[in-house]
RNA sequence: GGAAGUUUAGCUCAGUUGGGAGAGCAUCUGCCUUACAAGCAGAGGGUCAUAGGUUCGAGCCCUAUAACUUCCACCA
């Protein structure tokens, strides 16, 4: 197939994953005479469409399991999808209202579900066909999704388990209410921002007394429901009340004055109304002085019968009303504007109530307390180790888990109520009549559970659990998990908690978390501010393994980084450099038999670039071992780009154009083997081009995807000859340096003088190579710059001098500053290297290979300062 | 209030057990050299935030400070 000029992306990108796909190279085997490698995908939500956190979520995922592939694991990437219990239900509310005007109590519950699930067939997919576009290398045919059968069994016997266990209770708690989506909310599911508010200062008079006392709050509406004020107790200025009365205003009733710990006496006036019904600290002070709760709002946030003359009113609508009453009757002393910290429910923003209400609830501290201990004791590792502290911390304060949620988009509660005994029946399989009484009218709980319930089960749930299945027993424990830092409370910790829990091992041994993708400026993207770069059209105009790639380049576990057109644009310019350099190689090797390279005579410059390939096979392998992803690209891209690229193709011209046969079919063979092994390196980062480059090669077969990673071979990394052919790089960037110090056009041959006693052999052997590479004409051993008639540029070289004649472009002032400024710089290291070694501390502390490597380099620059000083006196 | 991160070239960022400061982009110079102008060759540009300390030796380790970012908690 002829190769086209310039990288299109375009061209190939969705044909090779349509093969991949369709010659099964994407599906694990359980196979005994494999060791398994299992990643399973953080689940995105059904409602969602790739952003560029999956996009980075992805890559980094893609390139690890293609990794592992190449060396021989049975791979297992396993992707699904999130039901997302109120963020679907949230879009579904949303598209009932716009285009029928109902409400979903209008539709029941019965044909909300069935647009649900019709929803979800519609749009389920279509994150996942996304994830196709990046190069996903993903099992499909394990795709998973936390409402599908398996999943939902997992959810069911873990429920049981944990219930039966005393680990799920029911109760009455304060609880994050959010009055627009009309659902709890667990503590995780708030978010908070620093919101303008005002402390309102209320008097509320003391019963059959002249005296008041002063309360303040953020939240005037819930004064309503107030059951006692607290003081301190040890506080002088009103122990004489406790156990006195207050009139409540605008209510009239009565309530106590209590003492209490939680009235801090520096804290305002030190008298706190008590509302335990809308608030968590009051709540406990309710509860250790036994008072009354009286909830004052409504589901909807409107304000409840209780409110009194409110009733009805929105529960802002009520908080002026109270206000501007409190002020017509003189009780409002103040009005003191602040901000303060605001709790927002994370889907629909709505400001949250903290509310008492019934609702069901994980008890953490015994689960809490192994998965501490299991990441203590490393049997998961956070990469970077820093987030096992943010981990620590929140386990470590954690409080119940509320898990119940007033939706219809989920795992029911699998909890059953008998209205004829009162029974309450929790089993892994539905009750058809009550096990106490035989009453046959049980009725299931209306609430579905918590979303991050069904997916903290994910890793064990997609394997079968509770069955052992063949998958379950040799895919888990997954190996890593790759997610950004803002899911860590949300998802990794209850995944950890959960698998200890339910399946005795923790659910992965390493986990990945990297940082979120951020604007061009810095800026998080976000709807809201609409700076959101779209990957799929990244995708359209670039290539995905340009985009891969600029997603990888310079990243470091765990830290943010900015997407930039600029960058994808530099990642394919890079792609299309190993396109170009790929062709050339086709181009070369079309129609020869190209023989291995046991088989024929390297040349220095072969075993350079082979020595390379070597470095940069354990580079490659070892950063990506260690998750340094960003490391393993750049030491490709040198490889790739700087020492095949820029060197060794432009070393195997004067073979290749030569007439020398078995030169050439030489030259071919080495860049058929390095190409062939450095598009495996780079399969697992940009799979598409690789794959394609890889097809057209003569010595390949099949597809890269499923031909082993390259192994570090020691017998290849000549590192001898590695290093004397530095030498005659050197020479050949010091002919071109001086070219370019005198404005002399690279294409112009020059003549070369050299003095080079010792190094006459190695230079010879590449004499073709010099010439060509440094645009010189022929090149002349001297013993001395006297014999050369015209005026010189030099510069001195590890293994020679050079002189070039270069007639009327050689400016003796010039020359002199140029050589002077050199000198300073050898000086200044002769200084420091001899200061170094003068210094006797260094010489017997310091180790000593590298004592032995200081004075080498001062024997050098001694060597080079005398070369510089001749050339100058030559001058 | 607690914690974490960041601070390195004009910009975006690497820098892996402490051993002579790197890349990409941008800039300047010269090149359409038969793989590639999405390119080639060359060049300039950094008291590694500040102040101390440990060490023979610190961008890296310790302490303090500053600025920015983030998370958690509290907020009557």
């Amino acid at each position: 197939m002829e190769m086209q000029k310039t990288y299109s992306p375009g061209e190939f990108e969705d044909r090779i994953y349509k093969e991949w796909e369709e010659k099964g190279y994407f599906h694990a085997e359980v196979d005994p005479e494999k060791v398994p490698f299992t990643i399973v995908m953080p689940p995105p939500n059904i409602t969602g469409q790739l952003h560029m956190g999956h996009a980075m979520d992805a890559t980094l995922q893609d390139t690890l399991i293609r990794f592992k592939r190449m060396q021989g694991y049975s791979a297992l990437w396993l992707p699904g999808c999130d039901h997302a219990s109120i963020a679907t239900e949230v879009k579904i509310v949303e598209k009932l209202r716009k285009e029928e005007g109902k409400e979903k109590t209008d539709i029941g519950r019965e044909e909300f579900l069935r647009r649900a699930w019709a929803w979800k067939e519609q749009y389920g997919n279509r994150i996942m066909q996304q994830q196709r576009k990046m190069g996903a290398s993903c099992d499909w045919s394990r795709q998973a999704f936390t409402m599908d059968e398996r999943c939902s069994r997992a959810v069911r016997e873990v429920f049981v388990n944990l219930y039966k266990k005393g680990l799920i209770y029911q109760g009455s708690r304060i609880i994050n209410w959010c009055p627009c989506c009309k659902t709890a909310l667990s503590d995780a599911e708030v978010e908070y921002s620093e919101d303008a508010g005002a402390f309102w200062h209320i008097k509320y008079p003391v019963k059959d007394s002249d005296e008041y006392l002063v309360v303040a709050t953020t939240r005037p509406e819930t004064m309503l429901g107030d059951t006692a004020v607290a003081v301190n107790p040890t506080d002088e200025r009103y122990q004489h009340l406790i156990g006195k009365h207050i009139v409540l205003p605008l209510v009239g009733r009565e309530i106590p004055v209590v003492g209490d710990e939680h009235a801090d006496k520096e804290v305002g006036t030190g008298c706190v109304k008590i509302t335990p019904a809308h608030d968590p600290n009051d709540f406990e002070v309710g509860l250790r002085h036994n008072l009354e709760m009286i909830r004052v709002m409504n589901d909807d946030g409107t304000m409840s019968e209780n409110a009194g003359v409110y009733a009805g009113l929105d529960r802002y609508e009520a908080r002026k009303r109270i206000v501007s009453d409190l002020e017509t009757q003189g009780l409002l002393l103040k009005t003191e504007p602040i901000t303060h910290n605001v709790g927002h429910c994370y889907r629909c923003h709505t400001t949250v109530e903290p509310i008492v209400s019934k609702q069901w609830f994980v008890k953490m501290e015994p689960l809490a307390k192994p998965a501490i201990e299991a990441v203590n004791k490393h049997k998961t590792k956070f990469v970077p180790e820093r987030f096992a502290k943010i981990y620590y911390n929140w386990m470590e304060n954690i409080k119940d888990w509320c898990i119940s949620r007033q939706l219809w988009w989920g795992h029911r509660i699998p909890v059953w109520y008998c209205p004829d005994c009162g029974a309450v029946i929790c089993e892994k399989e539905d009750p058809a009549c009550c096990p106490d009484c035989g009453g046959k009218n049980l009725h299931q709980d209306e609430d579905v559970l918590d979303t991050w319930f069904s997916s903290a089960l994910w890793p064990f749930s997609t394997m079968g659990y509770p069955e052992e299945t063949e998958d379950y027993k040799y895919f888990y424990p997954t190996d890593v998990l790759v997610t950004g830092y803002d899911i860590i409370f949300f998802w990794v910790a209850r995944m950890i908690f959960s698998a200890l829990e339910h399946t005795g091992k923790v659910p992965f041994r390493d986990v990945l978390i990297h940082g979120l993708v951020r604007d061009e400026k810095g800026r998080k993207m976000s709807k809201s501010l609409g700076n959101g770069v779209d990957p799929l059209q990244v995708i359209e105009k670039y290539g995905a393994d340009s985009l891969r790639h600029s997603l990888l380049m310079g990243i470091a576990p765990g830290n943010d980084t900015r997407y930039s057109d600029a960058k994808v644009e530099a990642a394919r310019n890079y792609i299309n450099k190993i396109w170009n350099a790929s062709r050339f190689v086709i181009m070369n090797a079309e129609g020869k038999k190209v023989p291995r390279i046991e088989d024929i005579k390297l040349t220095a410059a072969d075993k350079w670039i082979i020595s390379k390939l070597q470095n940069c096979i354990k580079e490659v392998t070892l950063n990506l071992n260690k998750y340094e992803l960003g490391v393993a690209c750049d030491a490709l891209y040198s490889f790739m780009w700087d020492d095949f690229c820029d060197w060794y193709i432009e070393l195997t011209k004067p073979a290749l154009y030569g007439e020398d046969e078995n030169k050439r079919l030489g030259a071919v063979a080495v860049l058929c083997y390095v190409l062939e092994n450095a598009l495996k390196l780079l399969h697992p980062f940009i799979p598409f081009v690789t794959e394609e480059i890889y097809g057209n090669l003569p010595t390949t077969e099949g597809s890269i995807m499923v031909a082993s990673f390259p192994r570090y071979n020691a017998r290849r990394a000549y590192k001898k000859e590695m290093k004397a052919f530095e030498g005659v790089m050197e020479i050949i960037k010091s002919i071109r340096n001086i070219k370019a110090s005198v404005n002399c056009p690279a294409a112009k041959k020059v003549d070369v003088y050299l003095i080079a006693p010792e190094a006459k052999r190695l230079i010879n052997a590449n004499r073709n190579s010099i010439l060509k590479l440094a645009g010189a004409r022929e090149l002349f051993f001297v013993d001395s710059a006297q014999s050369i008639s015209e005026k010189t540029v030099s510069q001195a070289c590890e293994i020679c001098q050079i002189y070039i004649p270069l007639g009327e472009l050689v400016d003796i002032e010039k020359e002199r500053a140029r050589l002077s400024a050199e000198l300073e710089r050898i000086e200044s290291e002769i200084q420091r290297a001899g200061g170094k070694l003068a210094n006797q501390n260094f010489i017997s502390k310091a180790p000593k290979k590298l004592v032995e490597d200081e004075r080498a380099k001062l024997e050098k620059y001694i060597d080079l300062k005398g070369k510089i000083e001749k050339q100058l006196r030559e001058l």
